[in-house]
DNA sequence: ACCACATAGTAAACCAAGATTGACTTAATA
DNA sequence: TATTAAGTCAATCTTGGTTTACTATGTGGT
């Protein structure tokens, strides 16, 4: 392989362009939805853990097994989210020792705002490549995600 | 907006794709790179320095200008990349307080081996999804940069 | 030619984010 | 009842930075 290769494929590689527009398009939904729930402490770790959150409620040991991480780390990003608001608690009623954790509900929750912002810039990239295009896209990040994980 | 909608939208969303294809492809990418380069302290933001040091040399100040951090961060990666001998000085003719950083060439430099292992890769990605679809995600991608950046 | 100032790079202290580990309390279970 | 599991707390670690202070070289004006 050639030096040139390398140049032109730091710039036009699959990956390269992958890694970047998921960057440039993460960079954007995060501040968008921090504006948007009126949070300003809000960090990428709890976007993360909302992508993981089903609205029937989750316990924080299984959070932390989506999520890969301990669950002590879940713990703490959790009580944030319950002291902002965002979250809300829930009795587990098969298990006293923990604790279900779900969205507060209701149109003018923050969190509601949020999704509502991401769902928003959804319907932007559909707009921008088209349904079709976008349709395939999707396939092909999936195909992606299965072979690399 | 319903929750179900919620639901759907958080397994399915083009940005939620997205993201999760460029995290599961970055994890494998870099973990590939590394054991390449059989340098086990790699870390991500070495990564990351390499894609903008071209094979003509950089210096410090603008390599930094690049990433968008500070001399010093780019300073200490620098550092440390040299004492492993991946990358190696030459002098800067046009003034003698800086110095350009290379890759060390030669078929079997660490570099060359990590890079080779990414346009591995990325011939993996084009015959999974065929050389003209490949083509397309590219443009889709780069489309999305555009877009959001 | 000299001096004042700007620029390249380094060193050290510090910081925030996002984790881990170990010790603990309380509840479930075999 | 002994052990396991859920959750919390506090201490610590790693990564990837920043800030401030410093040395050495370059440069423009007089």
């Amino acid at each position: 392989m050639k030096i040139q290769e390398f140049e032109r494929l730091k710039q036009e590689s699959a990956g390269h362009l992958l890694i970047k527009a998921a960057r440039v398009y993460n960079e954007y939904a995060f501040q968008t939805v921090k504006e948007k729930m009126n949070y300003s402490k809000l960090r990428p770790s709890h976007l993360q853990l909302f992508a993981h959150i089903p609205f029937e409620g989750i316990t924080v040991i299984e959070l932390s097994k989506k999520l890969n991480i301990s669950k002590q780390a879940v713990s703490k990003l959790i009580q944030e989210l319950l002291e902002e608001k965002v979250l809300i608690k829930k009795d587990n009623p098969e298990d006293a020792r923990s604790y279900l954790i779900t969205f507060k509900t209701g149109n003018k929750s923050a969190l509601f705002q949020g999704m509502q912002e991401l769902a928003k810039l959804d319907a932007e990239i559909e707009l921008l490549l088209g349904k079709q295009k976008s349709k395939e896209l999707k396939t092909m990040l999936q195909s992606i995600i299965d072979k690399f994980d």
